[in-house]
DNA sequence: AAGTGGTCTAGACCACCTT
DNA sequence: AGGTGGTCTAGACCACTTA
């Protein structure tokens, strides 16, 4: 009964790494980094270093320069705006074709989610509360049939979880989410597509709306059930 | 005169063939590829491999099997009409975003962009007219200040121009576009952003409906006026 | 002209699937 | 248990940027 490496490979290792020293400011945005330094500060071989900041490229957090190293995008405002802007375009697309394509069946397997998402809500576990979300969208896209388009809102999604697992929500988030979760399904049921379109898009402007306080507020609470934290925020 | 030599390494030599060898249909769709196996057939070590299936991957052309290798994907309407279907979504978003940032000099500088399309549209040259195309489209998603929606619909080009360099254009397509493009610069001009939208969004429609058609007639006419077809390959 | 740093080769390792 | 095949290591190569 070994399984001491699960799906852990060397890559997603120096991934998850990077990633969480460019969020913690440890990698300074705009700073150059080589595959040789990182791999003496990684311990590894160039091969998975290489890969991992390819994949982070995909993600739009680091930027290559052809010949000359790579170089460490700031995750700030502008770029959070840019990811959910391009996240709202293409939910739009997707749920315009959910609705053409939903069945009852789907919107009972959805509904079961929701009911997840509510119920880790009153746990106030923020890891549970992001992949029960996470679940959320990943089974209503996979209805619209386009893979192209539910790979690339997929592909904003890690960073999107970091964020949010750095920042946590706002006051009253996690209902106002769940409030917004029902009334899509609502209207999806009623195969409305023009009102499920406005509601998902309407969704994601919140979302990126709070994430953006959030950050402004430079806040670490982990959002978690206990509220007795709510008066020290440095609202702005 | 010198410097044959590279920006062209092995990993994109490799990436080429590997699609090129994908449209023609000598890798048959949802065939199993494997890292070593391509390695053998292409000459190389293992690591090109990777990376171009990597790429290749990300343009949604295979697909990854976490631990079983790579599979082709088929190049069919769905998956060329699911493609375009993104791109109409994200040019919507860019285009509303360039109504507000465009300056006179901006569509100076793509008017001249768009009297060259129209200068090569008169050659007849196929290449030349993909590319005066795409740098039109770059020229102008570039204004929009949102380098992950541009560099989203910048990842479907490759695809799109390998499919065009084999099935060509529909007949009078290219003056269609061109008059489209027209009408966009004169929407952005008066800074009417529904309009531009609209009229970005109409043109990538057509342009679907357009390969769609080519791809239905598996032509592999070079759309430059000599409509002769018959003897081309019906499907490999 | 020397240095820096990305790219590639060949082989070993080991996880997963099959018999 | 054996086979298949992805993943990683260490070092060499070479293009591009410095003095």
């Amino acid at each position: 009964m070994r399984k001491p490496s699960n799906r852990q490979t060397s890559s997603t290792r120096v991934r998850d790494r990077l990633r969480s020293d460019i969020f913690s400011g440890h990698l300074a945005p705009g700073a150059r980094v080589t595959v040789g330094g990182l791999a003496k500060r990684y311990g590894t071989s160039p091969m998975p270093i290489r890969e991992a900041l390819q994949e982070l490229q995909g993600q739009g957090l680091v930027t290559g320069i052809p010949r000359r190293g790579a170089r460490i995008r700031a995750v700030d405002a502008e770029f959070v705006a840019n990811v959910y802007d391009l996240r709202t375009a293409i939910i739009g697309l997707l749920l315009a074709r959910c609705v053409r394509y939903i069945t009852n069946v789907d919107i009972e397997e959805i509904e079961a989610i929701q009911a997840e998402c509510e119920r880790v809500t009153r746990n106030g576990d923020v890891a549970g509360i992001l992949q029960a979300h996470h679940r959320f969208h990943d089974r209503l896209y996979r209805i619209a049939h386009n893979a192209e388009a539910h790979s690339a809102v997929e592909r904003t999604w890690p960073l999107l979880h970091a964020l949010r697992s750095r920042f946590g929500f706002g006051p009253g988030r996690h209902d106002e989410s769940n409030r917004n979760h029902r009334r899509l399904i609502e209207a999806l049921r009623q195969r409305d597509e023009a009102l499920a379109v406005q509601l998902g898009q309407d969704s994601s402007e919140r979302a990126k709306q709070d994430l953006l306080a959030m950050m402004r507020g430079g806040a670490i609470s982990a959002g978690a059930g206990s509220a007795r934290r709510g008066a020290g925020r440095p609202r702005d």
